[in-house]
RNA sequence: GGGGCGUUAGCUCAGCAUGGUAGAGCACCGGCCUUUUAAGCCGAGGGUCAUAGGUUCAAAUCCUAUACGCCCCA
């Protein structure tokens, strides 16, 4: 109750008397009111093309009061809905006196309905000229500046219908978004791919190296873990017979908040049997290059000032080249040789004292000097078996898996890979895996049984990917940091 | 976890180095105004200067701690 005495400051006490004599008249948070275009579709009419017909024509329109211009006999306003900005006209001695009254009383921000037909005023703008307006719903709290804005990051975060209202940047971001995962979506209908829903709670998770969050279900008087990947589900399903699938949905990991991590995020996994992870690189680029065409229009996108090129074929380097590429340090000799690499993580402040196998060096040494600096879409294969615990181990490498990681400016988008479908070597994976979980790693995987009967019976050799949606659409967005691609990122 | 920066009216921001009764624009309220579009002109109101301590005759301003946020590093 204080609270609210406290928040209902003068302005909101003025809206509320306004409100008040609404009521009164009967115009109470009206509804079965419905407009009959939109700003957008009343835009593309035009005089010169003969299409508009006022004569026949009652144009009515429901939205957002965004301004207000009054002159006393004549008044300006803009109305905004979902498809942009209308100007529209009220003239005082045309309305009846009770209607232009409700104008007066209106607010920016309140919620209308205006009838009316088309002129162009003399600076050429279409224009909606009243004989109706209505107060729909009255807005009882004053929205953010008109030509700043909001553009308080936190304020954004936290009220993201503000910002939305607001800025039509972030408006433009969210219908990327959509737009993106609409067309990703399509990309795999279109091939036939089956869109699958595996378990958010899991009582084992899996099929990815991270910290879960814990839940508890009462009843059943049992803990449960937010799955942090679908990817044991899915293959499950493989063995069920599915031979296309994807799932688009949330993982949960309980690790830091940054500009580029979110407890919850989006990602897109999708499996396909008889297919390596060559096919899957295939098809990631295809993907990519199909969704930026259709997104963006074009093929060159910019991201903070960068121009990323999505024309060009992808880059295709292994892990060791690229390491040899990215340090002056090591070279073919040298990159197998463990002293002259533990050497070089000292001189670069990188403690590698955890790790014992030349793998895990390796990929510590990729992460840190190499990851950051793959800007152009770019595919690093021939992934060490020690970092690869659900991938099918190469054929003529026993040290390297059958699995990809994709970036583009220095994040990790993608990671695929042709999937262990061998249930006693799987079986040994996990061992190590709990291995290390025992030694304190508390990202390490935990052994799951049930995944290792179901592949005895058999999955049929498959490839599968994840595909991390929130960070694709920053960069197709041009966002710097992940929470401007959330509609509501976790805040404290 | 470490470092840097920030928090002042509903919104966008000045003011702080050098302590002396809280400022502007937008919004809101009243008046004028028949083609405006960040409309304009005149007038009025609006503040726990993030929070809690400290220094001082006196703190938005200096000091300490805390909260929240942003950026960089691990």
């Amino acid at each position: 109750m204080d609270d609210n005495v406290k928040e209902s400051h003068r302005l909101i006490l003025e809206r509320r008397k306004k409100l008040d004599i609404l009521k009164e008249s009967g115009n109470n948070y009206l509804n079965n009111y419905k407009g009959n275009t939109s700003c957008q579709d009343i835009k593309k009419l035009s005089f010169e093309d003969n299409t508009i017909d006022n004569e026949k024509m009652s144009f009515v329109v429901m939205g957002r009061m965004m301004s207000k211009r009054i002159m006393g006999r004549s008044s300006f306003a803009n109305i905004k809905d979902e498809t942009g900005v209308l100007q529209f006209f009220i003239d005082k001695k045309k309305l009846d006196e009770d209607t232009f009254k409700v104008f007066k009383n209106s607010d920016i921000g309140d919620i209308i309905y205006i009838k009316g037909f088309l002129f162009k005023t003399k600076t050429e703008e279409l224009t909606l000229n009243c004989d109706d307006f209505k107060i729909i719903t009255k807005s009882l709290r004053p929205l953010p500046e008109k030509f700043h804005g909001l553009s308080d990051q936190e304020t954004k975060y936290r009220k993201r219908y503000l910002d939305l209202i607001c800025n039509e940047d972030t408006w433009k971001t969210f219908n990327e978004r959509f737009k993106i995962i609409k067309y990703i979506r399509k990309f795999f209908d279109d091939q036939d791919f089956i869109e699958v829903e595996t378990p958010m709670m899991q009582k084992i998770p899996g099929g990815a190296t991270a910290r879960p969050f814990i839940t508890h279900h009462n009843t059943l008087d049992m803990d449960l873990y937010m799955r942090i990947a679908p990817e044991l589900y899915l293959k499950r399903l493989i063995v069920g017979g599915f031979e296309k699938i994807y799932e688009i949905n949330r993982n949960f990991r309980n690790e830091g908040v940054s500009s580029k991590h979110n407890p919850e995020f989006t990602m897109i996994e999708f499996y396909h049997t008889y297919a390596d992870y060559l096919d899957m690189m295939n098809m990631t680029e295809k993907l990519l290059k199909y969704v930026v065409k259709n997104v963006k229009g074009k093929e060159i996108v910019s991201y903070q000032k960068h121009e990323i090129d999505f024309g060009k074929p992808f880059k295709r380097v292994t892990l060791k080249d690229s390491i040899i590429e990215y340090s002056n340090d090591i070279d073919k000799e040298s990159i197998d040789n463990k002293d002259k690499l533990i050497n070089f993580c000292n001189s670069i402040k990188l403690d590698v004292s955890n790790y014992s196998s030349l793998g895990e060096i390796h990929f510590a040494i990729f992460e840190k000097i190499v990851e950051p600096n793959l800007v152009d879409p770019t595919f690093i294969t021939e992934y060490p078996i020690e970092v690869s615990p659900l991938a099918r181990v190469n054929n003529d490498n026993p040290l390297i898996a059958d699995r990809f990681e994709f970036f583009i400016m220095g994040k990790e988008i993608a990671n695929g890979f042709s999937e262990l479908n061998d249930p006693d070597d799987q079986s040994k994976r996990f061992e190590d895996q709990v291995k290390l979980k025992d030694s304190g790693n508390d990202e390490a995987m935990y052994f799951d049984e049930d995944y290792i009967e179901a592949l005895e019976y058999g999955m049929p050799p498959t490839a599968g990917e994840g595909i991390g949606i929130d960070r694709l659409v920053m960069i197709l967005t041009d966002s710097p940091s992940i929470r401007d691609v959330l509609l509501f990122p976790l805040m404290r």
